[in-house]
DNA sequence: TTATTTACATACAAGAATGTATGTAAAGTA
DNA sequence: TACTTTACATACATTCTTGTATGTAAATAA
């Protein structure tokens, strides 16, 4: 066997992962085996079990081409200096469903890690980490908002942690349906206006939604 | 062999049903075999195949005992004629937030088919049939809006149908975190002030948040 | 009462997946 | 150059699971 070089083995690593994420979206993590893996990558299973430990191990490693770099985005914004806290938060929503609508790798893992997986064992800490980057997601949101509220860019009848609470289980709630069925819905053209909808409605009466940038508005349904 | 009388067979099905629903949970559904679900029910596997076809349609039956009542309480409630239209739309959303808050076995199912299956083959019609249902959802939701902006209930510049997609993202947002994680937010208490706080957004500046009635406000948070 | 069907239990056949152990040729190293 | 390690391939043993076929005793029907 022609042994690779290190370029080579990291080339192998990614055809790897890229013929288990086709494959666990065709047929499901537990439905796909090492064997039809490493068959689709032009390998056999040893090469599998010298780049990963076992199937769970291997799963973690294409979340994480996907993940990883979400985590280090939402890092890096820590939001706590802007003047607007609230075009921050604005901003974090619509990235992320911008992203998702653009990126067809996105795509295809957010499908399998929503309805190709079961949380059971092993994976539990993928889910794990899903509640954590999600608590995390939730304290800057709270806190851009906080800090909103501070400048008097919210209303005065709206609490913070609830309302951070209701922006993110929008935006979840979009993502989850988009890729539940994401013909039923135009997720690029309408998410703006969606959170901007929800926003706006922070706002003080004052205000209005004239203190944000303009978002295309998209069309009335023609049903009666 | 002591063979059973109808009624006797009707809960030997039940007994496979809860049995399956708790290792299902447990295990995950691909990993729970038809052996395990037999020996938990004090059964053999003889005895699920005769009730069912396959682990698929015991999964479906399973699914059934949960769903089919919330689609017989989602088609009763036309809404049409009512003279409140929003009160119906918040009504509904606040009826399936309560009973998942509620209910343990909605809340076992919801977590079995939120995080314990994988959505391929034979499941995909399971899918097929959310998908279905939330357009049902959407639909029934959108018409009452509309019928609340034809009574002038709602901001002319309320778009109903997009109104429609953010409040059931939002509500299924809610119940995919709070299934994700139950005792990182109370249900029970945050939900209604937050669909309130959704659809208060959508009234007409002047009827403001005394058009509905009155709902507890949670506690605001401790944190600095 | 006899015959038939029901509601299961038991037995069988057969594939499929995993983990590990071992083989191997080339790349890297001293 | 000789040795070691890398990056895989191959082979093996074992365990699970499924579907079906068949057995059977009691309930039900005629």
């Amino acid at each position: 066997m022609v042994r690779r070089t290190k370029e080579e083995a990291l080339e192998t690593r990614n055809r790897i992962l890229d013929a288990a994420e086709l494959l666990f979206l065709e047929k499901g993590v537990s439905r796909t085996s090492l064997e039809m893996i490493a068959a689709a990558a032009g390998l056999t299973r040893g090469a599998i079990y010298w780049h990963f430990r076992n199937k769970a191990d291997l799963f973690d490693a294409m979340m994480s081409r996907v993940v990883l770099p979400m985590e280090e985005m939402a890092a890096r914004a820590s939001g706590e200096d802007l003047d607007d806290p609230l075009a921050y938060v604005r901003g974090c929503a619509i990235n992320v469903l911008d992203h998702l609508a653009t990126d067809p790798r996105c795509q295809r893992v957010f499908e399998i890690c929503c309805h190709k997986v079961e949380y059971v064992d092993e994976m539990l800490q993928v889910r794990q980490r899903h509640i954590e980057a999600r608590n995390n997601c939730l304290q800057h949101m709270e806190r851009g908002l906080r800090n909103a509220a501070r400048k008097g860019l919210l209303a005065p009848t709206v609490n913070p942690q609830l309302a951070a609470t209701g922006l993110h289980a929008l935006v979840d709630g979009l993502i989850m349906n988009w890729v539940l069925d994401p013909k039923h819905m135009a997720l690029g053209r309408d998410a703006t206006a969606l959170v901007d909808q929800y926003l706006d409605a922070l706002r003080p009466a004052s205000s209005g939604a004239a203190a944000r940038k303009p978002s295309r508005r998209p069309a009335e349904s023609e049903s009666a």
